[in-house]
DNA sequence: TCGATTGACGAACAGTGTTCTATATCGAAC
DNA sequence: GTTCGATATAGAACACTGTTCGTCAATCGA
């Protein structure tokens, strides 16, 4: 991670500079590293080694997706996958370019944009799901990666189909990208806490104890001492109340909300 | 981190337990892991060791802080920290309670309970701000720890002034926490990135690096190819412009606006 | 067929969180 | 005042992590 280069401003553009050849690289073709025609099948690749991650990360959470996880699946030492790829930060960014680039979102329809627009942010929640441990590889990053860029793209054309102002369809990408990879997030957090203790089960067992975790905090909340928590422990069911998809379908219903209010009153 | 109990309920349910009795622990003074009035000052302590590790995040970053550089700042080595903390995600806790404790929610003001929430969701930031690194330990925690109950109590109070449905109340409260969390996340994982390069600059350079950063992912923005990206390409200006603030202030007034959307129409 | 490029890989380095075990120290009971 | 027992401390070690170095073998162009 350290880097030897002069200034920081250096090492800012550079690695800026890298994004960018990446984004013109992916789009155009012209690959820095050269894929020199594997004959055959079971040489390495950047693309073998980053659906191994995603794999991975999907069975065992993302913190036991490790180098060595990677290159043991492959049949390989750790350090055959630098030759493809130069760090696990690097690994998450394409990790993460892959996924987002199979976001669907539909072209406008002016009349039904804020439909559209909450439907998307939805089935991104739903694709962060169907990869468990991808949206930690999201935090901090710049969304320069063609198939981000894309989303991008389409979720402004929406905005803009409702006459959003272009300022607040800047701003509202960032905010509506943060809060869904937010909850992917915590989500996944959970999920992983509880695959840590019981790694056969798959999916469907894990609502199961999230319930009974949701149960636990409820009487929690219930049971704070009403003189210091009056109001929390009156609305201990409110606060537990709904599964995962009602918590953020709220949250998508506010964010839709507050973006039609501001652009009504200015 | 791999627990021998039996169910991964059973876990779960002792995991939330033990919450509980810290919180009351905490609140009534009966604490488990007992003070041993230590006349001699130089004795580990819990209070020491978070105080410690909040020291490190600051100046150095959340991936800097490690059981053994806190431990070497008290003068001794990693096990001795074990006697007074569980566990690293336990720590994270701790550190957690002990600066959210420091947030002042006013008292709700019914006439201007919509700019009083405003600006505690600013003071939240702000203080995250304050203590560097932080914001990384909240993430996929259940907010159980004393001093982040006192906030969720006040700001309950805050939209009920403004007569907010109990549910709305509830939901609001997590979306708006993981929010103002995510943002300081981000803007820790930048700092910690150029923190790594430029060790010796403090907080003030940082500012004109981010500035340079966006310079560069402005004109990306403003190179992509307009055939593929014509909206993002036209957006290059607004997509960067306005500081950490100005970002931040949109995604809170969307957030209050959006409420007070929802609570309108039903 | 020869030589050079380059992907693969074993070993190693400097870290991490955590645990075990022995030691030293302290409060309290006799 | 002395002894006893609980307990905080600390050294060493374990099983990991990401990453790098030097070497080796296979491949490709000439």
């Amino acid at each position: 991670m350290k880097h030897v280069t002069g200034s920081a401003a250096e090492a800012a553009m550079q690695a800026v500079g890298d994004q960018v050849g990446q984004v013109f690289g992916e789009l155009f073709g012209s690959r820095r590293t050269k894929p020199r025609a594997s004959r055959s099948g079971d040489r390495l690749s950047a693309d073998r080694i980053v659906e191994v991650a995603i794999g991975q990360m999907r069975d065992r959470g993302y913190d036991a997706v490790t180098m060595r996880s990677i290159a043991k699946e492959l049949g390989t030492g750790p350090a055959s996958l630098y030759a493809h790829v130069a760090n696990r930060a690097e690994l998450d960014q394409l990790v993460t370019g892959r996924i987002c680039a199979q976001i669907r979102i539909p072209d406008p329809d002016p009349e039904h944009w804020d439909a559209q627009l909450r439907q998307s942010l939805v089935d991104m929640l739903a694709l962060y799901r169907e990869h468990p441990g991808v949206a930690r590889c999201t935090m901090g990053m710049i969304p320069l990666q063609p198939g981000v860029l894309v989303v991008s793209e389409r979720l402004i054309a929406l905005l803009k189909a409702g006459g959003v102002p272009d300022q607040h369809c800047a701003w509202f990408i960032d905010v509506a990208s943060l809060y869904v990879a937010g909850v992917a997030i915590e989500e996944d957090i959970w999920r992983e806490r509880h695959l840590g203790q019981d790694p056969d089960e798959g999916g469907t067992l894990q609502h199961v104890e999230q319930e009974v975790v949701v149960e636990q905090v409820r009487n929690v909340f219930a049971n704070l001492p009403a003189e210091h928590f009056p109001l929390l422990s009156a609305l201990a069911v409110p606060m537990t109340s709904g599964d995962a998809d009602d918590r953020f379908g709220f949250g998508v219903d506010l964010l839709v909300a507050g973006l039609k209010a501001l652009a009504a009153q200015g």
